[in-house]
Order: structure tokens, then sequence, then C-alpha cells
DNA sequence: ATGACGGTGTGGCACCGA
């Protein structure tokens, strides 16, 4: 099966795209980040009609997060338990699949604009939160996959400028040190299980030609628990539907899971 | 140092993202 997700920033502007997508990769599982939709205006029809159901936890303007799956969705559960959080970030559901229930969490994590900032400290916050969340949930829930746009590059390799970037949103001491920590859970980087090239990024800023100049981030992702790992054969990003008119800033990331 | 691009809202620009 495959598990795959996508930051489509908006999903109203990028559903052909969407369609388009999954039409040439049938994904069994797509985890999707900044709807910026309600639910009521999210397209489930045409998703159905597609093949997929889908869980949605939607938000106006911004944020919001939806799992699309062939398979139905179960115990869909929306936020942090015990965390309030006006903003619709967090998103999970089980899937049936070959080798019993797979746990999916979708995640579009907070991004913390710069240190010493309020959205830093909040963003600290959200990340303990949600650790404490993936823990709880791995013991009920063997086999499962923490997914999304984690707004974290975890190692320099991740970066297109580590050195420039040092210590800058998205590269601090602090937030990879709680990207580490969800490892320590038992989760491991699907995307670093397998040899890659260099410069892999899936987020490249909008502006002074970024993709074209691969200025990018690597900064969505997917974690598979233990018992996941053995059964993981391959993991990518799909660079394509960046190059096509009106992209989304990131790109598609796709697991392969026997 | 700043803004650059793109999306949203009730707008004629401000804000947010990463």
């Amino acid at each position: 099966m495959k598990i795959a997700l996508w930051n489509v920033n908006s999903l109203a502007v990028r559903l052909p795209q969407v369609l388009e997508w999954l039409a040439a990769n049938p994904v069994d599982v797509l985890c999707l980040q900044e709807l910026k939709l309600t639910d009521d205006k999210f397209p489930l029809d045409v998703l159905r009609a597609a093949g997929y159901h889908a869980a949605v936890f939607g938000q106006k303007t911004y944020n919001g997060v939806a799992i699309l799956s062939l398979a139905p969705l179960a115990e869909v559960e929306r936020n942090i338990t015990g965390f309030d959080d006006p903003q619709s970030r967090v998103i999970a559901a089980t899937v049936e699949t070959a080798h019993g229930p797979l746990r999916v969490i979708n995640g579009y994590f907070v991004n913390g604009q710069a240190p010493d900032t309020d959205k830093f400290a909040y963003k600290m916050r959200w990340l303990d939160a949600l650790n404490a969340q993936v823990r709880a949930q791995l013991a009920v829930h063997p086999q499962l996959a923490l997914v999304g746009d984690f707004n974290v590059a975890p190692e320099d390799r991740d970066s297109f400028d580590p050195d420039g970037l040092r210590e800058t949103i998205h590269h601090t001491s602090e937030e990879r040190q709680h990207f580490r920590a969800l490892l320590d859970l038992g989760l491991a980087d699907a995307f670093r299980l397998f040899e890659q090239p260099e410069k892999s990024f899936s987020w490249w800023d909008y502006r002074q030609l970024g993709f074209q100049k691969n200025r990018g981030l690597r900064i969505d992702h997917i974690l598979v628990s233990e018992a996941l790992r053995p059964r993981v054969r391959a993991c990518y990003i799909d660079r394509a539907p960046r190059k096509k008119p009106q992209p989304s800033d990131h790109a598609p990331v796709v697991a392969e899971i026997g």
C-alpha cells in the first residue's frame, strides 16, 4: 500500500491538481494539510466519486487537515487530547490493511515564525503535546504512521542553506530536538530508510525562483512505528506537481509499505 | 535590512506562510 501527504495550500484552489495527482498516483491514503476551508466547503462528493473516503478537520482561512482513504476510515479523532487548540492541525484515523489496523496521525505542525516570538513558544508547547499524544497512541496502535507538514528541517542536509539559516525557523536546535524526541518514541523517518538524492526537498519558496534553483527545505515527513518499519519498501518526494501551473509550494511525499 | 510569491478576507491593502 501507499501512504502519501501533500500540503496543498488551499484545497479550494488545488482540488483539480489533487484529483489529477490521485488519478495518476492512486495512493491508498493521502493526508492533506492547509485546506484553508471549513468542513462545509470540503469537496466530499467529488472525492467520493474518485474513490476516496475522507475524514476532515477544517478551518476558515488557515490550517485545516484531512485524511483521504480508499478504505473506510474509523476511530476519527480531531486535535490533540488535553491540548486546547483553536487551530485545526491534527486529525487521526484508523485504516484496515492486509496486516491489520493502521493508525494514521496527520498533522499540520505550527510554523513558529521566528525564535523568541509568541508563535515559536506556541510551537514548542504544541510539539510537547503532540509528543504525548503520539506516545499514548503508540501504546494502543502498534502500527502507526505520523504524517504531515512538520515545519522542521531535521538535519542540515534537509536545507538548501544550513549554515546561512542556522538557528532560524525550521532549523533551530529546539525544533530539531523535538523532532528527535518523536524518533525516540520508536518512530523512523521513512525517507531516511533509503538512499536518497542529495538536496532532496519537499517545499520551495514561491519567490525568487526558489524551485528552479532548488532552494528548498525537507519539512514534510512520514514517520513509521517499529512495527511498520520493516515493511517500508520506498519513500520519495514527487516534484512533478510543483512544476505545473499554479502549484502548491509543497510537493507530495509518498511511502510504499508492503 | 527589506521584499520578493501566493492565498484569504471583505479588500482596495493587511495578514500569514516557510
